[in-house]
DNA sequence: AATCAATTGACAAAAAATTAACATAAGCGT
DNA sequence: ACGCTTATGTTAATTTTTTGTCAATTGATT
């Protein structure tokens, strides 16, 4: 299945493309040229030939690429195209804000459970999805097919419901907890450390007055955060 | 001021260096060394002295790194001993869940002031703090002496306020928005855009079994945020 | 049909980041 | 005090990532 290795570099510029890509579609754009978008987005045109072309060419000598094909490609790469089956643990604020933002569900990602060790919030219900204690988890993740759980969780229980997690056969995790888990390779974990973000920001502004450059991409980064 | 321009990769990976340090110097550990920290954090030793020694020579050789004294230094770099002052532009879900974040506060990160457009939220009250109108927005921040916007708008109104922001002497924005803001340079700008985060782990999932390491870093990266 | 302009895909070069190696300095034990 | 061990700071080597270049292919134009 797999070819040869692919950078996270490179994946973490995809989901960048594919937003760009998404606009012009939108407006009726129907082909581009790696020039063309790398004036739009300030990444040098040789770059973005580059990472299409780990993928397979997208695009035709002469002409560039066309918008909407190429769009669907790297939604598939990104594994767009399935549907995502995803719970939330720890009802908190995070987790309650994450179930509300239905951009998500727009992209397959469907938001199917909610789970919480604390008895206040079980049967509370959030966009419809009710509460529920945490030891229903395992039999909710089998029943539904959960594929990611998104782990909103207090640290200092992060990696004990991670593990839980891994047991009851999740095959990615969200992590938004402040710790790094150490769970069997085949898990996937993806870290949103906000505070680490912050810092990023902080570090900054404290080393102000550099000609940083303004225009990096999230994550790895851009620069910001990532 | 400057020394010779230091890489975002290093700046990102200092965050995680201090949750480690933190860890050691609560467990009332005083010295480690970088093979120790190594073994921890699971990235080269030698990374890790290549790392600290961009910043200045804050070890001793024949006994390692102090860790006390390591974890203020780096807490330093982050600008992390000084107060940052902070606002919440947009009371959705999300940006109420930062401000009832209180890590963040232990950190230095004051969050002074909610704003947003709608009537409705206006003078509702989250975590002692009221929600203000846009309007009264320019005042506040110069009046407070605001540093940093968290921008949790929607995403089509992003670019609008960013620009109101940094007319209003705005000095960094941590943003939420899943748009890539255009702004003078000296404006330091953090992206967290979270679906790119959850493309990436879907990515991971899709072409999955492939041997990735489980522990990479956030931001960036790592594979995480950023 | 033939030429011209545009633009990719591939390869090469350059730059950046990571890892390795080692000389040097500090502590520790005798 | 002396030698041995430890572990840094630094330089060098390696690897990875990014950027530059160009032949080859396509579409447009005459």
């Amino acid at each position: 299945m797999e070819e040869k290795e692919i950078s996270q570099a490179v994946v973490g510029r995809l989901p960048r493309y594919l937003r760009y890509l998404g606009e012009l579609r939108d407006e009726g754009i129907e082909r581009v040229s790696s020039q063309e978008l790398s004036d739009i987005m300030h990444v040098t045109a040789s770059q973005i030939r580059q990472d299409l072309n780990t993928f397979g060419g997208f695009g035709q000598q002469g002409y560039g690429y066309n918008v909407g094909y190429l769009y669907d490609e790297i939604g598939k790469i990104l594994g767009l195209n399935r549907e995502h089956r995803l719970i939330i643990v720890g009802a908190g604020n995070l987790g309650q804000a994450l179930v509300n933002y239905t951009d998500f569900e727009r992209r397959g990602f469907l938001f199917l459970g909610i789970f919480d060790h604390d008895q206040k919030v079980c049967g509370k219900k959030i966009r419809g999805i009710t509460v529920r204690p945490m030891e229903e988890m395992a039999d909710f993740i089998r029943e539904n097919q959960i594929d990611i759980a998104v782990l909103t969780v207090p640290k200092n229980s992060a990696a004990e419901v991670a593990e839980l997690l891994a047991a009851d056969g999740i095959r990615g995790i969200w992590n938004f907890a402040h710790v790094d888990l150490q769970l069997p390779r085949h898990i996937q974990v993806e870290n949103v450390h906000l505070s680490d973000s912050l810092m990023k920001l902080s570090y900054n502004l404290a080393s102000n007055g550099r000609d940083d450059l303004q225009w990096a991409e999230s994550g790895q980064e851009s620069r910001s955060l990532n």
